[in-house]
DNA sequence: AAACAGGCCTAAA
DNA sequence: TTTAGGCCTGTT
């Protein structure tokens, strides 16, 4: 990957597919924004950054170091997204949802936070998720200065598990609040080892996190493909539920996909809430 | 107004 | 093993 150091940050010249707006809208991840010029500024891993399209690439502000440290894993820059959507274009139904999707890239985001977000994120849409999660990060994260204002880092495991579900009551999030709580303490107090899961295979890291309380197939299978890096992970909401039998009936098995199926999941998602899928 | 959201849990077949 | 109803809250 090309980049240089220049006025702002960091420029680069991402290789292949790389779609900001795919990318941050297609339900990964909640704390990234546009502006009116599709310029994104985003809160993750810590930091408050601005990803700015510029000729012939991308500007993000940040240093040099971080951009190598942080960010370029942040953003899967190790793999060849056109490539992987070339294998997984196996079928007219694929190829349609491949192309619809060409852009995307999977995150690879911080493990705790991507766990207490998709717990709140059961049974609600991402506009509420986002309020909600701006709020938990208003009242409970570290400030950071940036741009001549002020953002929220996404508070630790150790700082909600010090909290009382009273003391979250303003964050509207109902029933889920014991959820995180519980969550925040299992890891805390080293039940749950997010780093150690992330080095088990599929199963036993869902498994592992499915013991917890409020978490279940659909929100251990995103924990499993946004942040914990194993591949093989599908995880089927409505909408999925309704492409997938739409296409490949009830015993669909997403192992027909092999290490490609997380991917081939945001494919198939992306163009099942925003492409026009003739079948569904 | 009543139903429904990008689930999960529990109880009951 | 599968299914129904309830759950906080906000929106329609």
């Amino acid at each position: 990957m090309q980049s240089e150091t220049t006025e702002g940050g960091i420029f680069f010249r991402p290789e292949d597919d790389f779609d900001p707006a795919k990318i941050f809208e297609c339900g990964q991840c909640f704390r990234w924004n546009p502006d009116r010029s599709g310029t994104y500024t985003g809160v993750a891993m810590g930091r408050a950054v601005r990803l700015q399209a510029c000729e012939g690439g991308y500007i993000i502000s940040c240093t040099e170091k971080d951009f190598a440290d942080i960010w370029f894993d942040y953003f899967d820059f190790g793999r060849h997204y056109a490539d992987m959507r070339a294998r997984l274009s196996t079928d007219a139904y694929m190829r349609a949802a491949c192309e619809h999707g060409a852009g995307i890239r999977l995150l690879n985001q911080d493990k705790w936070e991507t766990l207490c977000s998709f717990i709140l994120s059961q049974c609600n849409n991402i506009g509420r998720i986002k309020k909600i999660v701006e709020a938990l990060c208003r009242a409970h994260g570290d400030p950071i200065a940036f741009e001549g204002g002020v953002r929220y880092t996404f508070p630790s495991a150790e700082k909600l598990a010090s909290l009382q579900a009273e003391d979250l009551v303003p964050l509207r999030a109902g029933y889920r609040v014991p959820y995180i709580l519980s969550a925040a303490r299992s890891v805390a107090e080293g039940r749950l080892d997010l780093d150690a899961l992330s080095g088990l295979s599929f199963d036993a890291a869902l498994h592992a996190l499915k013991a917890e309380r409020g978490i279940g197939d659909k929100v251990a299978n995103c924990v499993i493909l946004f942040s914990l890096r194993i591949p093989e992970a599908f995880p089927i909401d409505v909408h999925m539920k309704r492409a997938v039998e739409a296409h490949y009936g009830k015993l669909f098995d997403p192992s027909v996909f092999g290490e490609l199926a997380g991917l081939a999941q945001q494919y198939m998602f992306h163009y099942q809430r925003t492409g026009k899928d003739p079948y569904t």
